[in-house]
DNA sequence: GTGGTCTAGACCACC
DNA sequence: GTGGTCTAGACCACG
Protein backbone atom coordinates (compact mmCIF):
# COMPACT_ATOMS: atom_id res chain seq x y z
CA UNK A 1 0.00 0.00 0.00
CA UNK A 2 1.62 3.56 -0.97
CA UNK A 3 -1.18 5.56 1.03
CA UNK A 4 -0.46 6.92 4.20
CA UNK A 5 -3.04 9.58 6.22
CA UNK A 6 -1.09 11.91 8.89
CA UNK A 7 -3.71 12.83 10.87
CA UNK A 8 -1.29 15.93 12.42
CA UNK A 9 -1.00 17.22 8.84
CA UNK A 10 -3.18 20.47 8.21
CA UNK A 11 -3.81 18.95 5.11
CA UNK A 12 -7.57 17.92 4.36
CA UNK A 13 -7.37 13.92 4.18
CA UNK A 14 -9.16 13.55 1.03
CA UNK A 15 -6.36 15.88 -0.26
CA UNK A 16 -3.49 13.54 1.31
CA UNK A 17 -5.31 11.14 -0.61
CA UNK A 18 -5.10 12.85 -3.65
CA UNK A 19 -1.81 14.17 -3.49
CA UNK A 20 -0.07 10.89 -3.14
CA UNK A 21 -1.79 8.85 -5.57
CA UNK A 22 -1.09 11.59 -8.16
CA UNK A 23 2.63 11.24 -6.88
CA UNK A 24 2.73 7.25 -6.93
CA UNK A 25 1.11 7.78 -10.86
CA UNK A 26 4.11 10.42 -11.34
CA UNK A 27 6.40 8.27 -9.69
CA UNK A 28 5.25 5.24 -12.13
CA UNK A 29 4.13 2.96 -9.01
CA UNK A 30 0.80 3.10 -10.13
CA UNK A 31 0.83 2.73 -14.34
CA UNK A 32 -1.95 3.75 -16.70
CA UNK A 33 -4.17 1.09 -16.99
CA UNK A 34 -4.05 -0.34 -13.10
CA UNK A 35 -7.01 -0.65 -11.02
CA UNK A 36 -6.80 1.24 -7.77
CA UNK A 37 -7.89 -0.73 -4.57
CA UNK A 38 -11.73 0.14 -4.07
CA UNK A 39 -13.15 2.84 -1.86
CA UNK A 40 -13.90 0.55 0.54
CA UNK A 41 -10.86 -1.53 1.14
CA UNK A 42 -9.09 1.97 1.00
CA UNK A 43 -11.68 3.53 3.57
CA UNK A 44 -10.47 0.24 6.00
CA UNK A 45 -6.85 0.19 5.23
CA UNK A 46 -6.39 4.11 6.01
CA UNK A 47 -9.04 4.05 8.57
CA UNK A 48 -11.11 6.46 7.66
CA UNK A 49 -14.24 7.51 6.28
CA UNK A 50 -15.65 5.99 3.17
CA UNK A 51 -16.99 9.49 2.17
CA UNK A 52 -13.61 10.91 2.62
CA UNK A 53 -12.29 8.21 -0.25
CA UNK A 54 -14.62 8.79 -2.50
CA UNK A 55 -14.73 12.58 -2.27
CA UNK A 56 -10.56 12.03 -3.22
CA UNK A 57 -11.16 9.41 -6.48
CA UNK A 58 -14.40 11.72 -7.62
CA UNK A 59 -11.95 14.55 -7.75
CA UNK A 60 -9.36 12.61 -9.37
CA UNK A 61 -11.87 11.41 -12.12
CA UNK A 62 -13.07 15.26 -12.67
CA UNK A 63 -9.35 15.67 -13.15
CA UNK A 64 -8.99 12.74 -15.60
CA UNK A 65 -6.12 10.91 -13.72
CA UNK A 66 -8.99 7.78 -13.34
CA UNK A 67 -11.45 6.83 -14.95
CA UNK A 68 -14.53 4.83 -14.09
CA UNK A 69 -14.44 1.32 -15.77
CA UNK A 70 -18.22 -0.24 -15.45
CA UNK A 71 -18.84 -2.62 -13.18
CA UNK A 72 -14.80 -3.33 -12.62
CA UNK A 73 -13.78 -0.41 -10.79
CA UNK A 74 -11.44 2.78 -11.40
CA UNK A 75 -8.66 2.64 -13.43
CA UNK A 76 -5.45 5.12 -13.98
CA UNK A 77 -5.96 6.61 -17.29
CA UNK A 78 -3.62 7.18 -20.27
CA UNK A 79 -2.00 10.36 -20.00
CA UNK A 80 -2.35 10.26 -16.08
CA UNK A 81 1.71 10.17 -15.94
CA UNK A 82 2.09 13.35 -17.83
CA UNK A 83 -0.61 15.07 -16.12
CA UNK A 84 0.74 14.26 -12.56
CA UNK A 85 4.41 15.04 -13.11
CA UNK A 86 2.98 17.96 -14.28
CA UNK A 87 0.95 18.80 -11.34
CA UNK A 88 3.75 17.65 -8.99
CA UNK A 89 6.01 20.17 -9.59
CA UNK A 90 3.68 22.96 -9.49
CA UNK A 91 2.01 21.84 -6.33
CA UNK A 92 5.55 21.85 -4.74
CA UNK A 93 6.47 25.14 -5.86
CA UNK A 94 3.63 26.49 -5.36
CA UNK A 95 4.11 25.29 -1.75
CA UNK A 96 7.57 27.09 -1.53
CA UNK A 97 7.04 30.54 -2.75
CA UNK A 98 4.59 30.23 -0.58
CA UNK A 99 6.64 29.72 2.43
CA UNK A 100 9.32 31.75 0.83
CA UNK A 101 6.67 34.74 0.37
CA UNK A 102 6.12 34.77 4.12
CA UNK A 103 9.93 34.84 5.13
CA UNK A 104 10.12 37.96 2.85
CA UNK A 105 7.22 39.16 4.44
CA UNK A 106 8.17 38.57 7.94
CA UNK A 107 11.40 40.88 7.14
CA UNK A 108 13.80 38.11 7.85
CA UNK A 109 17.37 38.64 5.81
CA UNK A 110 17.76 37.23 2.87
CA UNK A 111 20.82 35.25 4.60
CA UNK A 112 18.44 33.98 7.56
CA UNK A 113 16.21 33.10 4.99
CA UNK A 114 18.77 30.83 3.29
CA UNK A 115 20.38 29.16 6.45
CA UNK A 116 17.12 28.20 7.21
CA UNK A 117 16.53 26.45 3.81
CA UNK A 118 19.30 24.84 3.81
CA UNK A 119 19.38 23.47 7.48
CA UNK A 120 15.87 22.57 6.74
CA UNK A 121 16.76 20.64 3.31
CA UNK A 122 19.25 18.45 4.95
CA UNK A 123 17.24 17.98 7.75
CA UNK A 124 14.57 16.19 5.16
CA UNK A 125 17.50 14.47 2.75
CA UNK A 126 17.93 13.04 6.06
CA UNK A 127 14.90 11.99 6.97
CA UNK A 128 15.17 13.30 10.60
CA UNK A 129 11.85 13.69 12.24
CA UNK A 130 9.92 16.80 13.24
CA UNK B 1 -0.36 52.26 9.34
CA UNK B 2 1.19 48.98 9.20
CA UNK B 3 -1.48 46.69 9.00
CA UNK B 4 -3.56 45.35 5.27
CA UNK B 5 -5.61 42.34 4.84
CA UNK B 6 -5.13 40.24 1.57
CA UNK B 7 -8.66 38.61 1.41
CA UNK B 8 -6.97 36.33 -1.44
CA UNK B 9 -4.41 34.92 1.52
CA UNK B 10 -6.32 31.48 2.92
CA UNK B 11 -5.07 32.53 5.95
CA UNK B 12 -8.14 33.03 8.47
CA UNK B 13 -8.25 37.50 8.73
CA UNK B 14 -7.43 37.25 12.46
CA UNK B 15 -4.41 35.60 11.74
CA UNK B 16 -2.95 38.05 9.16
CA UNK B 17 -3.39 40.77 11.85
CA UNK B 18 -1.25 38.14 14.42
CA UNK B 19 1.12 37.89 12.14
CA UNK B 20 1.91 41.20 11.20
CA UNK B 21 1.39 42.71 14.83
CA UNK B 22 4.50 40.31 15.70
CA UNK B 23 6.44 41.05 12.79
CA UNK B 24 6.02 45.01 12.97
CA UNK B 25 7.12 44.30 16.90
CA UNK B 26 9.93 42.17 15.76
CA UNK B 27 11.30 44.73 13.67
CA UNK B 28 11.09 47.56 16.08
CA UNK B 29 8.39 49.14 14.07
CA UNK B 30 6.25 48.80 17.41
CA UNK B 31 7.97 49.31 20.74
CA UNK B 32 7.28 47.94 24.07
CA UNK B 33 5.33 50.50 25.87
CA UNK B 34 3.17 51.89 23.57
CA UNK B 35 -0.40 51.75 22.38
CA UNK B 36 -1.65 49.45 19.83
CA UNK B 37 -4.09 51.43 17.61
CA UNK B 38 -7.54 50.82 18.87
CA UNK B 39 -9.84 47.81 18.53
CA UNK B 40 -12.32 49.51 17.10
CA UNK B 41 -10.39 52.58 15.02
CA UNK B 42 -8.40 49.38 13.60
CA UNK B 43 -11.38 47.91 12.78
CA UNK B 44 -12.48 50.99 10.83
CA UNK B 45 -9.29 50.74 8.89
CA UNK B 46 -8.96 47.37 7.73
CA UNK B 47 -12.65 47.97 6.95
CA UNK B 48 -13.63 43.95 9.10
CA UNK B 49 -15.50 43.50 11.61
CA UNK B 50 -14.30 44.57 15.16
CA UNK B 51 -14.95 40.96 16.83
CA UNK B 52 -12.49 40.09 14.64
CA UNK B 53 -9.56 42.21 15.50
CA UNK B 54 -10.69 41.76 19.32
CA UNK B 55 -10.17 38.04 18.88
CA UNK B 56 -6.47 38.73 17.05
CA UNK B 57 -5.81 41.25 20.06
CA UNK B 58 -7.04 38.73 22.62
CA UNK B 59 -4.56 35.95 21.39
CA UNK B 60 -1.88 38.34 21.53
CA UNK B 61 -2.83 39.04 25.20
CA UNK B 62 -2.71 35.10 25.90
CA UNK B 63 0.51 34.97 24.26
CA UNK B 64 1.97 37.68 26.29
CA UNK B 65 2.90 40.47 23.14
CA UNK B 66 0.44 42.67 24.19
CA UNK B 67 -1.45 43.59 27.65
CA UNK B 68 -4.54 45.89 28.47
CA UNK B 69 -4.06 49.01 30.25
CA UNK B 70 -7.25 49.43 31.88
CA UNK B 71 -9.92 51.84 30.29
CA UNK B 72 -6.86 53.29 28.00
CA UNK B 73 -6.15 50.13 25.37
CA UNK B 74 -4.06 47.58 24.62
CA UNK B 75 0.38 48.38 25.27
CA UNK B 76 2.87 46.02 23.64
CA UNK B 77 4.44 43.93 26.58
CA UNK B 78 8.51 44.46 27.66
CA UNK B 79 9.82 41.53 26.39
CA UNK B 80 7.32 41.29 23.11
CA UNK B 81 10.23 42.47 20.72
CA UNK B 82 12.02 39.23 21.95
CA UNK B 83 9.10 36.74 21.65
CA UNK B 84 8.17 37.90 18.60
CA UNK B 85 11.74 37.71 17.25
CA UNK B 86 11.67 33.71 18.60
CA UNK B 87 7.62 33.08 16.87
CA UNK B 88 8.62 34.78 13.21
CA UNK B 89 11.64 32.58 13.21
CA UNK B 90 9.86 29.35 14.59
CA UNK B 91 6.63 29.76 11.86
CA UNK B 92 8.92 30.39 9.08
CA UNK B 93 11.07 27.52 9.87
CA UNK B 94 7.78 25.31 10.38
CA UNK B 95 6.50 26.58 6.68
CA UNK B 96 9.49 25.90 4.86
CA UNK B 97 9.97 22.53 6.85
CA UNK B 98 6.35 21.76 5.64
CA UNK B 99 7.15 22.46 2.15
CA UNK B 100 9.96 20.67 1.68
CA UNK B 101 8.52 17.39 3.46
CA UNK B 102 6.05 17.19 1.04
CA UNK B 103 8.47 17.80 -2.13
CA UNK B 104 10.56 14.80 0.04
CA UNK B 105 6.86 12.73 -0.53
CA UNK B 106 6.61 13.38 -3.84
CA UNK B 107 9.67 11.76 -4.56
CA UNK B 108 10.80 14.60 -6.57
CA UNK B 109 14.65 13.85 -6.55
CA UNK B 110 16.67 16.01 -4.30
CA UNK B 111 18.68 18.16 -7.49
CA UNK B 112 14.96 18.80 -8.72
CA UNK B 113 13.71 20.32 -5.06
CA UNK B 114 17.44 22.15 -4.59
CA UNK B 115 16.74 23.73 -8.05
CA UNK B 116 12.90 24.85 -7.56
CA UNK B 117 14.24 26.16 -3.62
CA UNK B 118 16.85 28.40 -5.69
CA UNK B 119 14.88 29.63 -8.57
CA UNK B 120 12.16 30.50 -6.02
CA UNK B 121 14.66 32.05 -3.28
CA UNK B 122 15.89 34.51 -6.41
CA UNK B 123 12.07 35.52 -7.32
CA UNK B 124 11.36 36.21 -3.78
CA UNK B 125 14.71 38.29 -3.64
CA UNK B 126 13.80 40.03 -6.85
CA UNK B 127 10.27 40.96 -5.36
CA UNK B 128 8.77 38.97 -8.50
CA UNK B 129 5.10 39.08 -8.24
CA UNK B 130 3.28 35.79 -8.72
CA UNK C 1 -24.15 16.32 32.06
CA UNK C 2 -21.67 17.63 34.18
CA UNK C 3 -21.61 21.36 33.04
CA UNK C 4 -24.18 24.06 34.84
CA UNK C 5 -24.00 27.71 34.41
CA UNK C 6 -24.24 30.21 37.53
CA UNK C 7 -25.57 33.28 36.13
CA UNK C 8 -24.95 34.85 39.61
CA UNK C 9 -20.96 33.89 39.33
CA UNK C 10 -19.41 37.25 38.51
CA UNK C 11 -16.96 34.60 36.30
CA UNK C 12 -17.46 34.96 32.15
CA UNK C 13 -19.20 32.30 31.13
CA UNK C 14 -17.07 30.77 28.59
CA UNK C 15 -14.55 31.10 31.96
CA UNK C 16 -17.36 28.93 33.95
CA UNK C 17 -17.48 26.11 31.07
CA UNK C 18 -13.53 26.14 30.72
CA UNK C 19 -13.13 25.71 34.07
CA UNK C 20 -16.00 23.18 34.76
CA UNK C 21 -14.30 21.34 32.21
CA UNK C 22 -10.96 21.12 33.73
CA UNK C 23 -12.46 19.88 36.69
CA UNK C 24 -14.42 17.23 35.47
CA UNK C 25 -10.87 15.87 33.53
CA UNK C 26 -8.37 16.45 36.81
CA UNK C 27 -11.27 14.40 38.30
CA UNK C 28 -11.63 11.30 35.96
CA UNK C 29 -14.91 12.25 34.88
CA UNK C 30 -13.56 12.94 31.60
CA UNK C 31 -10.78 10.78 29.98
CA UNK C 32 -8.50 10.98 27.38
CA UNK C 33 -9.40 10.19 24.48
CA UNK C 34 -13.17 10.50 25.19
CA UNK C 35 -15.19 13.30 22.54
CA UNK C 36 -16.99 16.09 24.56
CA UNK C 37 -20.56 16.71 23.41
CA UNK C 38 -20.79 19.82 20.59
CA UNK C 39 -20.56 22.75 20.52
CA UNK C 40 -24.08 22.83 19.31
CA UNK C 41 -25.56 20.27 22.11
CA UNK C 42 -23.59 22.11 24.83
CA UNK C 43 -24.75 25.28 23.79
CA UNK C 44 -28.39 24.09 23.55
CA UNK C 45 -28.50 22.07 26.95
CA UNK C 46 -26.46 25.15 28.88
CA UNK C 47 -29.50 27.96 27.19
CA UNK C 48 -26.07 30.20 26.06
CA UNK C 49 -24.94 30.91 22.74
CA UNK C 50 -23.09 28.43 20.67
CA UNK C 51 -20.25 30.98 19.69
CA UNK C 52 -19.64 31.38 23.71
CA UNK C 53 -19.03 27.14 24.14
CA UNK C 54 -16.79 27.65 21.15
CA UNK C 55 -15.02 30.31 22.49
CA UNK C 56 -14.08 27.93 25.62
CA UNK C 57 -13.76 24.70 23.62
CA UNK C 58 -11.18 27.23 21.76
CA UNK C 59 -9.16 28.19 25.03
CA UNK C 60 -8.89 24.55 25.92
CA UNK C 61 -7.22 24.30 22.61
CA UNK C 62 -5.16 26.48 22.94
CA UNK C 63 -4.58 25.30 26.87
CA UNK C 64 -3.71 22.01 25.03
CA UNK C 65 -6.28 20.00 27.19
CA UNK C 66 -8.50 19.24 24.02
CA UNK C 67 -8.15 18.88 20.35
CA UNK C 68 -9.98 18.21 16.95
CA UNK C 69 -10.66 15.37 15.11
CA UNK C 70 -12.06 16.62 11.94
CA UNK C 71 -14.82 16.62 10.84
CA UNK C 72 -15.55 14.26 14.26
CA UNK C 73 -15.47 16.99 17.30
CA UNK C 74 -12.95 17.76 20.38
CA UNK C 75 -11.06 15.08 22.35
CA UNK C 76 -9.30 15.42 25.51
CA UNK C 77 -6.10 14.60 24.51
CA UNK C 78 -3.72 12.35 26.22
CA UNK C 79 -1.45 14.64 28.97
CA UNK C 80 -4.82 16.76 30.01
CA UNK C 81 -5.48 14.98 33.22
CA UNK C 82 -1.97 15.94 34.78
CA UNK C 83 -2.59 19.53 33.07
CA UNK C 84 -5.70 19.92 34.41
CA UNK C 85 -4.57 18.98 37.84
CA UNK C 86 -1.48 21.20 38.01
CA UNK C 87 -3.90 23.93 37.29
CA UNK C 88 -6.67 23.48 39.47
CA UNK C 89 -3.85 23.74 42.03
CA UNK C 90 -2.50 26.74 40.74
CA UNK C 91 -5.74 28.12 39.77
CA UNK C 92 -7.14 27.61 43.67
CA UNK C 93 -4.13 28.25 45.62
CA UNK C 94 -3.99 31.96 43.58
CA UNK C 95 -7.42 33.27 44.76
CA UNK C 96 -6.57 31.85 48.17
CA UNK C 97 -3.47 33.68 48.22
CA UNK C 98 -5.21 36.61 47.29
CA UNK C 99 -8.05 36.53 49.78
CA UNK C 100 -5.43 36.13 52.27
CA UNK C 101 -3.24 39.45 50.84
CA UNK C 102 -6.41 41.14 50.93
CA UNK C 103 -6.83 40.70 54.55
CA UNK C 104 -3.48 41.30 55.12
CA UNK C 105 -3.67 45.02 53.84
CA UNK C 106 -6.95 45.51 55.76
CA UNK C 107 -4.61 44.98 58.38
CA UNK C 108 -6.89 42.45 60.46
CA UNK C 109 -4.96 40.92 62.81
CA UNK C 110 -3.17 37.27 62.35
CA UNK C 111 -5.62 35.80 64.59
CA UNK C 112 -8.70 37.20 63.57
CA UNK C 113 -7.98 35.85 59.96
CA UNK C 114 -7.17 32.93 61.09
CA UNK C 115 -10.21 32.70 63.20
CA UNK C 116 -12.05 33.50 59.86
CA UNK C 117 -10.70 31.25 57.74
CA UNK C 118 -11.25 28.01 59.79
CA UNK C 119 -15.23 29.16 60.65
CA UNK C 120 -15.50 29.39 56.66
CA UNK C 121 -13.16 26.24 56.27
CA UNK C 122 -16.19 24.67 58.56
CA UNK C 123 -18.95 26.20 57.07
CA UNK C 124 -17.50 24.80 53.39
CA UNK C 125 -16.94 21.27 54.66
CA UNK C 126 -20.48 21.46 55.94
CA UNK C 127 -21.85 22.59 52.66
CA UNK C 128 -23.42 25.42 53.95
CA UNK C 129 -24.94 28.20 52.17
CA UNK C 130 -24.45 31.52 51.01
CA UNK D 1 0.36 58.17 52.13
CA UNK D 2 -1.75 55.18 53.11
CA UNK D 3 -3.08 54.68 49.76
CA UNK D 4 -1.13 52.51 47.00
CA UNK D 5 -2.21 51.41 43.50
CA UNK D 6 -1.15 48.02 41.95
CA UNK D 7 -2.05 47.92 38.56
CA UNK D 8 -1.55 44.08 38.63
CA UNK D 9 -4.33 43.65 41.04
CA UNK D 10 -7.55 42.62 39.03
CA UNK D 11 -9.63 45.10 41.10
CA UNK D 12 -11.04 47.92 39.57
CA UNK D 13 -8.51 50.88 40.52
CA UNK D 14 -11.50 53.06 42.02
CA UNK D 15 -12.11 49.78 44.21
CA UNK D 16 -8.57 49.65 45.34
CA UNK D 17 -9.19 53.35 46.75
CA UNK D 18 -12.35 52.36 47.94
CA UNK D 19 -11.12 49.72 50.15
CA UNK D 20 -8.04 51.15 51.42
CA UNK D 21 -9.16 54.37 52.33
CA UNK D 22 -11.99 51.98 54.21
CA UNK D 23 -8.98 50.03 55.64
CA UNK D 24 -7.18 53.11 57.01
CA UNK D 25 -10.19 54.37 59.07
CA UNK D 26 -11.05 50.95 60.70
CA UNK D 27 -7.74 50.88 61.66
CA UNK D 28 -7.39 54.24 63.17
CA UNK D 29 -5.06 55.78 60.84
CA UNK D 30 -7.41 58.22 59.93
CA UNK D 31 -10.26 59.46 62.58
CA UNK D 32 -13.73 61.66 62.12
CA UNK D 33 -13.39 64.91 61.20
CA UNK D 34 -10.06 64.34 59.38
CA UNK D 35 -10.15 65.76 56.01
CA UNK D 36 -8.90 63.45 53.76
CA UNK D 37 -6.30 64.73 50.60
CA UNK D 38 -8.26 66.65 47.54
CA UNK D 39 -9.20 64.68 44.44
CA UNK D 40 -6.50 66.46 42.30
CA UNK D 41 -3.63 65.86 44.98
CA UNK D 42 -4.73 62.64 45.03
CA UNK D 43 -5.09 61.77 41.55
CA UNK D 44 -1.31 63.19 41.15
CA UNK D 45 0.64 61.19 43.78
CA UNK D 46 -1.57 57.77 42.64
CA UNK D 47 -0.49 59.02 38.67
CA UNK D 48 -4.37 57.72 38.50
CA UNK D 49 -7.07 59.64 36.19
CA UNK D 50 -8.86 62.38 38.02
CA UNK D 51 -12.14 60.85 37.56
CA UNK D 52 -11.22 57.44 39.33
CA UNK D 53 -10.36 59.16 42.19
CA UNK D 54 -13.71 61.35 42.09
CA UNK D 55 -15.47 57.73 41.74
CA UNK D 56 -14.08 55.98 44.70
CA UNK D 57 -15.15 59.13 47.16
CA UNK D 58 -18.48 59.41 45.60
CA UNK D 59 -19.06 55.69 46.39
CA UNK D 60 -17.43 56.94 50.17
CA UNK D 61 -20.08 59.77 50.53
CA UNK D 62 -22.88 57.16 49.43
CA UNK D 63 -21.62 54.88 51.84
CA UNK D 64 -21.68 58.13 54.50
CA UNK D 65 -18.19 57.12 55.41
CA UNK D 66 -16.92 60.57 53.82
CA UNK D 67 -18.96 63.58 53.67
CA UNK D 68 -18.46 67.32 52.25
CA UNK D 69 -17.71 69.83 53.97
CA UNK D 70 -18.79 73.00 52.39
CA UNK D 71 -15.70 74.79 50.96
CA UNK D 72 -13.45 73.01 52.14
CA UNK D 73 -13.20 69.26 51.11
CA UNK D 74 -14.28 65.75 52.27
CA UNK D 75 -14.03 64.45 55.76
CA UNK D 76 -14.50 61.16 57.70
CA UNK D 77 -18.07 61.24 59.06
CA UNK D 78 -18.50 60.36 63.43
CA UNK D 79 -19.68 56.81 62.32
CA UNK D 80 -17.13 55.55 59.52
CA UNK D 81 -14.84 54.07 61.57
CA UNK D 82 -17.34 51.42 62.82
CA UNK D 83 -19.02 51.22 59.61
CA UNK D 84 -15.69 50.41 57.99
CA UNK D 85 -14.19 47.60 60.80
CA UNK D 86 -17.65 45.99 59.99
CA UNK D 87 -17.45 46.23 56.28
CA UNK D 88 -13.39 45.59 56.32
CA UNK D 89 -14.78 41.99 58.36
CA UNK D 90 -17.30 41.50 55.48
CA UNK D 91 -15.19 42.22 52.39
CA UNK D 92 -12.77 39.42 53.63
CA UNK D 93 -14.95 36.95 54.56
CA UNK D 94 -16.57 37.11 51.79
CA UNK D 95 -13.45 36.80 49.24
CA UNK D 96 -12.13 33.78 51.38
CA UNK D 97 -15.16 32.05 51.44
CA UNK D 98 -15.53 32.62 47.33
CA UNK D 99 -11.79 30.92 47.74
CA UNK D 100 -13.02 27.72 49.54
CA UNK D 101 -16.20 27.69 48.08
CA UNK D 102 -14.36 27.42 44.18
CA UNK D 103 -11.95 24.92 46.14
CA UNK D 104 -14.51 23.39 46.91
CA UNK D 105 -15.81 22.43 43.65
CA UNK D 106 -12.86 22.16 42.16
CA UNK D 107 -13.06 18.51 44.19
CA UNK D 108 -9.69 19.15 45.89
CA UNK D 109 -10.14 17.23 49.04
CA UNK D 110 -10.64 18.71 52.71
CA UNK D 111 -7.18 18.25 53.31
CA UNK D 112 -5.21 19.79 50.05
CA UNK D 113 -7.33 22.81 50.90
CA UNK D 114 -6.42 22.85 54.54
CA UNK D 115 -2.58 22.09 53.26
CA UNK D 116 -2.77 24.86 50.67
CA UNK D 117 -4.66 27.37 53.44
CA UNK D 118 -1.73 26.96 55.76
CA UNK D 119 1.38 27.29 53.58
CA UNK D 120 -0.64 30.76 52.20
CA UNK D 121 -1.50 31.91 55.46
CA UNK D 122 2.37 31.50 56.87
CA UNK D 123 3.71 33.36 53.19
CA UNK D 124 1.48 36.38 54.33
CA UNK D 125 2.10 36.00 57.90
CA UNK D 126 5.97 36.34 56.79
CA UNK D 127 5.40 38.77 53.93
CA UNK D 128 6.95 37.16 50.79
CA UNK D 129 6.15 38.63 47.60
CA UNK D 130 4.26 36.34 44.75
C1' DG E 1 -12.97 57.09 24.91
C1' DT E 2 -11.22 52.00 26.02
C1' DG E 3 -11.52 46.62 26.08
C1' DG E 4 -14.61 42.50 27.41
C1' DT E 5 -18.64 39.66 26.96
C1' DC E 6 -22.58 37.86 24.85
C1' DT E 7 -26.15 37.00 21.40
C1' DA E 8 -27.86 35.99 16.76
C1' DG E 9 -27.27 34.22 12.62
C1' DA E 10 -24.60 33.30 8.31
C1' DC E 11 -21.23 30.57 5.55
C1' DC E 12 -17.42 27.39 4.99
C1' DA E 13 -14.73 22.95 4.73
C1' DC E 14 -14.41 18.46 6.40
C1' DC E 15 -15.97 13.71 7.56
C1' DG F 1 -23.23 15.79 11.55
C1' DT F 2 -18.68 18.44 13.20
C1' DG F 3 -15.67 22.74 14.29
C1' DG F 4 -13.99 27.43 12.39
C1' DT F 5 -14.62 32.07 10.86
C1' DC F 6 -16.92 36.27 10.28
C1' DT F 7 -20.44 39.86 10.67
C1' DA F 8 -23.69 42.76 13.17
C1' DG F 9 -25.06 44.85 17.02
C1' DA F 10 -25.96 45.16 22.08
C1' DC F 11 -24.45 45.97 26.91
C1' DC F 12 -21.08 46.43 30.60
C1' DA F 13 -17.30 48.35 33.60
C1' DC F 14 -13.38 51.25 33.61
C1' DG F 15 -10.78 55.69 33.24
Amino acid sequence: MFLHIDPADELAIYDQIVRQLKFAIAAGVLRPGELVPSVRETARQLAVNPNTVARAFRELQTEQVLHTVRGTGLAVTEDAPERCRRDRKELIRHRVRGALREACRSRLSVDEIRNMVHSELQRVENGEPD
